[in-house]
DNA sequence: TCTTGCTACGATATATCGTAACGACTATGC
DNA sequence: GCATAGTCGTTACGATATATCGTAGCAAGA
């Protein structure tokens, strides 16, 4: 359910598998896969941490791929539209999503100290938001859920 | 299990209740229930939405009760860490409690055609982030639970 | 009384995050 | 080719949030 980046792994294949499975994706369904949407990509998955538009953007700009806010802006809309991407709400940031196979509802677990994030899995129409949910006769439409604490290293005594 | 935000209610006695019992809480606790905390409160009990902070300012402003951001962001964190209010991190903006009695885990509704916000309650050690949490062996300290979509007022055909 | 520590308040400045709007370029389908 | 959708680069601005410094009031204790 969870994927490992609180664990050892190769990380490399995160970046280079991520990139194809999306090139892939993206020529399948018609979508156009540009430079800058790439680079915004690449650089969100070289850290399993949450980055701020401005953090990426100053990388666009070293890059020599633009250099104002909505260039970073739209390239994060393209993204996360498409589920290749997640805007994590507490943090005002974005992660590289770590589960492109099929549409999902992820769940955040944000460490306060080492600042990763991993992305796990789950049906949001069951558990606590779904039942709150249908006894209110309310429809949802996105569901957000962000757990923030400590990872399995950062919780253990130093 | 959750309140009534989205049918309708005596909306007076929300706000005159919410500001006794929270001004009651602090008394028993030894808290400083100032003019500006109090006047915060009221706002934010006003409606059954979550207010921007520049929001509250304005009205503050207008109170002459303080014209600049820290002073309208002094209260809200005080109502929050206290648990009279909480922040929904979807819209940046903040909402007063509607479940004093005990300390708990919200989840939040939003309606994002009518902009009302609903409070309901349950364990987030239990449900689904807690399941992702457990097995990723991450100790949760503080979850954001926010759903968007449409009351049952705004999902009716018109 | 004087000092100390604490909490809250006021004000300035700045950091950070996000979008509207416009004109130019480019890919794609006809 | 040509029309049109989509994309890009830039300017300007709006919205949200915090750092920092200084002050006022109050209570405890020397």
């Amino acid at each position: 359910m969870t994927d490992q980046a609180f664990e050892a792994h190769d990380h490399d294949a995160c970046i280079s598998g991520g990139v194809a499975s999306v090139e892939q994706i993206c020529a399948d369904r018609g979508l156009q896969f540009t430079r800058t949407r790439q680079r915004v990509l690449e650089i969100l998955l070289s850290e399993h941490k949450a980055m701020g538009a401005y953090e990426i953007l100053d990388i666009l700009r070293a890059d020599g791929l633009g250099s104002q806010p909505p260039v970073a802006y739209r390239a994060l809309e393209f993204l996360t539209k498409h589920g290749f991407a997640h805007r994590i709400e507490r943090l005002n940031a974005f992660i590289a999503c770590s589960h492109l196979e099929d549409p999902h509802a992820p769940v955040f677990l944000i460490c306060r100290s080492c600042d990763r994030v991993v992305e796990a899995e789950s049906d949001p129409s069951k558990g606590e938001i779904g039942r709150a949910a249908k006894q209110a006769g309310f429809v949802i439409e996105r569901a957000v859920r962000e757990a923030e604490g400590l990872c399995p290293g950062c919780s253990k005594p130093a």
